[in-house]
Formats: C-alpha cells, structure tokens, sequence
DNA sequence: CCTTACCGTTTGAACGCTCAACCACCTGTT
DNA sequence: AACAGGTGGTTGAGCGTTCAAACGGTAAGG
C-alpha cells in the first residue's frame, strides 16, 4: 500500500463545500418533492423517463439505464408505483423475458401537477444562485466527473488482489 | 400557481449533467466505503468529526449538526457504532439530558485503516479529472449553493483535532 | 414550589435501497 | 436437438433513513 496523499487544506474546502452543497440541495429537493407529491425523486425520475418515451412506455432494462438504477431497485419502485395506479406492466411481445412499464393518465397527471413545483425548486436552489458563467463551468465539471464513471461497468469491482486499498 | 419557467435546453444539460455526476460520485464512493470497511458514507462522517474533536468526543446534538444529520438518524447510527465498539456513549455532566459520544481506540483505529483508500477515492474521481481552474470554481459554486441553503452554517473545526486527515 | 413550554434524545413502524438468490427465457455451440 | 452460459426481471431479507410519538430534563413566570 503507498503512503496516502492527503487533501491539503485548499481541497479539504472544496470537498467539504461540495460534498455539503450536494447534500443540501438534494436532501432539499426530495423533501420538496416528498411532501408536495408523497414520491421521492427517484420515482419522480421514472416518471420523467417515462412521460419522454415514445408511447410513454420503456423496457424495464432500458428504463433502470436511464435513471441509473439497479435492476432490483427499478422492480420494487415499479411495483410501488403499479399500487398507486400510476404505472402499468405489460409483457414484451419480442422477448418473452420482458416486461414493459407504462405511464397511466393518472401517472401522468401526477406528474403535469408534480414538475412546476420541482423545476422551481430547481431554479430556486440552483440555477438562480449561479451567474451564467458558473452554470457553464457547472456543466463543464460535471460532464468531466462523470466521464471516467459512467462506464456501464459500475456492476462489480474486477476480482483480482482484494487488499484493503482501492 | 404561476407559470411554471422551464429549463431551456441548456439548464437542462447542466442539471442532468450534475445530477448524473453527483449521482454517480457519491454512490461508487459510499460502495467503496462499503465494500472496504462496511459501514456508510454517513457513518464514516459520523467518524471523521470525532475523530478531530478534542477529547474525540462530541454531544449528540452537536454532532448531528455537522454531520447534517436528524437527531434521529444519528441516534440510530450512533447505536450501530455502539454495537460495532467503535462508539462510546456517556452522559453529559452539566446537562442531564445529554449524551456524549465518543470514539474508542478500535474505532479511532478503523478510521485510520479507511482514511486512505477513502481519500484515494475523493482524489480518483473528483480531484483528478479537474483542472485547478476547475477546482477553484467548484468550490465557489458549491458555496454560493450552500449558502441559502444552510440554515445553521458550521463554523470550522475547532484547532487541535487528531484525527486523521479526511 | 408548580406549572407550562421547550429542548435533547430515543424509540418503533414504515419505507426505499442493496445484495444475493432465483426463475424464465434467449443465444450460440455442438 | 440438446445443452451451457448469458440476459431480463423478480423476490425476500437486512439495513439505513424518515416520521411521529414518547419521555425525562431544563428554563421561566407566577
């Protein structure tokens, strides 16, 4: 194991900016969202994807792609979201394995009711604090930490040396 | 309800481009952390702040406040640490109601054990893919959201810490 | 004192997420 | 045709977080 290199005191700030900043507006959008709508906003995503897809509808593989889910994680929400009337499955008439969810009207009322409250809050704890300049570098910043992440490897580290570094 | 303002198609990039990148940094962060040393990025916190505290000790309620955390989260994490012996519990003398809490030498000693891989981590995903350029931006756009956010601002952690670098 | 209101902390139920099975189906090889 | 391995999706147990309720302690006014 090398020896760490540590923050120094100029990146321990900004981490610690980030980290809370992050923290803060998203633990404040979902409690936005939580108590206008009873969703968090996880679920909140599906509907998005959903209300985009042609038909409203997507394959649950595609669907947990896009929102960045896991496979088990997408089947519990879906099935949550089927209970309160706002999603429907159906079978995949190509691939017998598949299921496709469907944004109902009810589903889809929800969320024309749901979105003005949260591209609001959006705006209200994000974009309206930042100059213009600072939303492009933003954007910048984020395109390039998700880069080297957004390898569809996230699944499992390889099994090689399991030593406690990494 | 007003007119709801969209996001042109600009803030949308940025706001999926930073959603998707924080999403994606603080999950393989806290899988990590996980997989390494089996706790939770907020337990890991919890950890941090007692470990830079004088007497590695903090009240409750005062440690609930950095962590950013519910009394109750914190109750209920502080009892997982309890039962893994890296957290003590004693009571507050001047106030009976207190509780303090504090690290034990095995926690102290599995904190030091995850600092590095942990801090290789934040360096790996975040610090390595920014220019300084970057860095120095991020942190200002990380304040200027924090600051409307954060009711009760932290003041910064008080000199004389031991605790292990993050 | 006694009351009333507030504060610090804990508790338990409900819920979302993760992880490791598991089943059904598809695909390629022989 | 048959089989092996991979893919799509679900399930249930376990854990962390939230929420509302509870309880003892403190503070201030009569």
């Amino acid at each position: 194991m090398a020896e760490p290199r540590w923050l120094d005191a100029d990146e321990q700030r900004t981490w610690r900016a980030f980290f809370g900043a992050t923290q803060l507006l998203f633990d404040r959008l979902d409690r936005e969202l939580q108590r206008d709508v009873g969703i968090p906003h996880a679920y909140y995503e599906i509907l998005v994807w959903l209300s985009e897809a042609p038909g409203r509808s997507l394959r649950m593989s595609e669907l947990a792609r896009r929102t960045r889910s896991s496979r088990s994680r997408l089947s519990h929400a879906v099935a949550r979201l089927e209970e309160r009337g706002w999603v429907d499955r159906r079978d995949c008439v190509t691939d017998k394995r598949g299921q496709i969810a469907e944004l109902t009207d009810d589903g889809f009322a929800a969320l024309a009711a749901a979105a003005p409250g949260h591209v609001a809050g959006v705006r209200a704890h994000l974009f309206d604090v930042l100059s213009p300049e600072q939303v492009r570098q933003l954007r910048d910043i984020s395109e390039a930490i998700m880069g080297p992440l957004d390898d569809d490897a996230i699944t499992a580290p390889p099994p090689g040396g399991d030593g406690p570094t990494r």
